[in-house]
This record gives C-alpha cells, sequence and structure tokens, in this order.
DNA sequence: ATGTCAAACTAACAATTGTTAGTTTTGTAG
DNA sequence: CTACAAAACTAACAATTGTTAGTTTGACAT
C-alpha cells in the first residue's frame, strides 16, 4: 500500500499522514509525531523545517500526481469520452490504494497550506476544468446524456475523492474488482 | 438557508458552525468565534458550558435529522425501492440547503465528539444499514441492477456526503434543478 | 584509538489554548 | 427611580503549542 520510506524525512511524512487523516492537521501535534516514532519532538526538527513542511510535502505531491495523470488523459487520440472517464476513474483507484492517508489529507487540510496553497488551488482548478471540457465534449458528440455537466463533474468527483474512506478496509482482491464496479455504476447507473 | 437565531446560544452555535467550515474544529479557538460575534472569549461561557458542546450540539442535531427522515422513508408503503432512493436523495438535498455549514461541520469533525462520539457512530451505522437495506430490496425484486450493493452505496453517499460542497454557491433557482438533476445521474448513469 | 557526522537528547522560550472567578454594564419591569 | 437578571467585561490560570539552542550519543571510516 505505502512505499518503504528511503529517508528519515520520509518516515516522518508517512507517520504525520497517518495520524492527519485520523484526526486532522491541526489536531495533531509534533509531539504526537514524535511519539508515533519513538522519538523526542525536537528530534524532528533534524530532519525537517516545520509542521507546515509536511503539510506541504504531502499535499503537493499528490496534487502533482493528479495533474501529471490528468495530461496524459487529455492528450489521448482516437478514444471516446467514456474511455477518458474510465482513465479518470482508474487514476483516482490508484492513486488512492497506494496513497490513502495523503489523499485524506488533502481532501481534508488543503486550507491549512499557507505559501503553498494558491499553487494548490490552480492546480485544482486545472484539473476540475479539464474534467469538466471531456464531459462536454462527450456531450457534443452525443456520447454522454445531455444533462448539466455541473452536476456530473460534481457527482463523480465527489464520490472519487471520496475513495479513501472506504479502500483501506478493502482486500486486495476486492480492489481489483472495484475499478470495474465503480466505473458500471458511475457511468450506466444503477438502473437496469 | 439558516434560520434566526432564537437564543444567544443558537447564534454562538450559528457563529461556530460557519468557522468549523471554514478552517475545522480543531483549528478555531473560542477567541475566534467570540471575535466573530464582537465579544470577548469569556462572554461566551454565560451561554454554553464547553466549545465541546458546541460541536455535539451541531452534529447530534443533524444527525437526528437524518435518522428521523429515514425512518420516514423505510416506512413507506407501496413504493418502488427507487422512489425510496429519490427520497433518500431528496433528504440530504433539503438538509443541506438548510444547513450547509452544519453538514460541513458533521462531515469533517465528527471524530473529535468525545462523550457522544459512540452515540453518533451508531446513528449513522443504523443510516447507512437502512439504506443498504433499501438498495438489497431493490435489487432483489429487480429495480435496482445487481451490481454490488456496497460500492452502490458508497457512490450515492459520497456525493450526497459532499453535498455542502457545492450547494453553497448556487443560486436557488439552480437548487430546485438540483434536485431533478442529481436524481436522473445518480440513478440512470450519464450513458445514453 | 580518533575523528566525523547524522540523529538523537535535555531544557527552555514565547505564544496560544480552553476555561474560571469576580466585576461591571445594560435593558427592562415594577 | 429602583431592582433585577442577562450578558458583557477584565484578569488570570495551568496546560499545551511549535520551535530553538546547545549537548550527547552511536556507528563507522580512518
Amino acid at each position: 500500500m505505502t512505499q518503504k520510506p528511503a529517508t528519515r524525512k520520509e518516515e516522518i511524512v508517512q507517520t504525520a499522514e497517518m495520524l492527519f487523516k485520523k484526526k486532522g492537521y491541526s489536531a495533531v501535534t509534533m509531539r504526537d509525531i514524535a511519539q508515533a516514532m519513538g522519538i523526542k519532538a525536537a528530534s524532528l526538527y533534524n530532519h525537517i523545517q516545520s509542521k507546515q513542511e509536511i503539510l506541504s510535502d504531502i499535499i503537493i505531491n499528490i496534487g502533482e500526481q493528479f495533474t501529471e495523470g490528468m495530461a496524459e488523459i487529455v492528450a489521448m487520440e482516437n478514444v471516446t469520452s467514456i474511455q477518458k472517464l474510465e482513465r479518470i476513474i482508474k487514476l483516482h483507484v490508484q492513486i488512492t490504494i497506494e496513497n490513502p492517508s495523503r489523499m485524506a489529507t488533502m481532501n481534508n487540510d488543503w486550507m491549512h497550506l499557507e505559501e503553498k496553497l494558491e499553487y494548490y488551488l490552480q492546480l485544482r482548478r486545472n484539473y476540475e476544468e479539464s474534467f469538466r471540457q471531456i464531459l462536454k465534449q462527450g456531450i457534443e458528440k452525443g456520447e454522454i446524456k445531455n444533462v448539466s455537466p455541473e452536476v456530473i463533474l460534481f457527482s463523480i468527483l465527489s464520490t472519487l475523492r471520496s475513495l479513501y474512506l472506504w479502500i483501506p478496509k478493502k482486500e486486495e482482491s476486492i480492489k481489483e474488482n472495484l475499478l470495474g464496479k465503480l466505473s458500471q455504476v458511475l457511468l450506466t447507473g444503477i438502473t437496469p
């Protein structure tokens, strides 16, 4: 699920993101993080600059993963809009399986970013705009029902952004089926 | 959108929930709440017992609204499962339009409940179980596609729980259409 | 053995936290 | 005008916060 940390700093970030997921950034203290690692709070500062830096590292890392993934999808040729949507769903499932805690932190604590806040918001706006364009093209080409793209965008994105809440509970076998089932529900609906 | 506060305590709760929505429970101080009301932090304690009480009031209030709404839906006779799902969607849209800040607080800060935490979790488990039963009955009767009820539950509930993020931006006219569009997308999908 | 360097430690800081105690202001009913 | 209750205030508290400075430890190459 999560990679082996390569540096001591990465260990700190990985410990922090687990705690952030449970209680949120503001409710987690540097002493909490240190205790979870079996060291003292002051020792953390041999490896990081500030608590804020931990948060930035977590969120910007994931934000840029989504940006890169979306760029690839936008660049795809000779595919339908539905196929692009399937790729978006796959992108979310993959990233969330790899980094459930980071996803939780990005979703819940982005507003506590300081210097990096505007950059994060820019990434998010661009991502949503690409998503919206894919939906509009699909409607134009008749591949997607002519319903408000905004409502579709909201509905799919809400589900994908909540994946971190459900994925950690499932075993690997279920995760494999998840992508297919989720695509079916989100794209074709639940009525026969 | 929000009711006129009847008591000074309700004013405090309403001020608090707006701030909780923006920054989360842990990041909002009693001095923040007081300042937003133009008074001093100590004055709040003429009306409330603790910061924790504010959070409890907000979350339990909403939690019980959902419990009551779901009880009515479960008790409905001579209706299809799809009609019950439409009523669930309507329930979420209505409550969220009336209390967007409370919804945000319930979704994001329930884990900071103390004495009332177990009661809240019980309400939530019961709600989800009723939802699950409606889905299973729908599948049995052939009114709902035979896809994993768990995935359907997750998908619809994720969207409904995120409504607070989108609803405050829309004007009243859009809100009226929202219910219909949302039902269409969630139930019949987006493919023609 | 010695020197080096990363990574831990102790001790402390200034600021901020939720909350209490006791006092003063304010508006309204008699 | 007076009395009373509601609701504000000032001042302070003990605990906790992120962070810094300076020191010690431990592993390893020389």
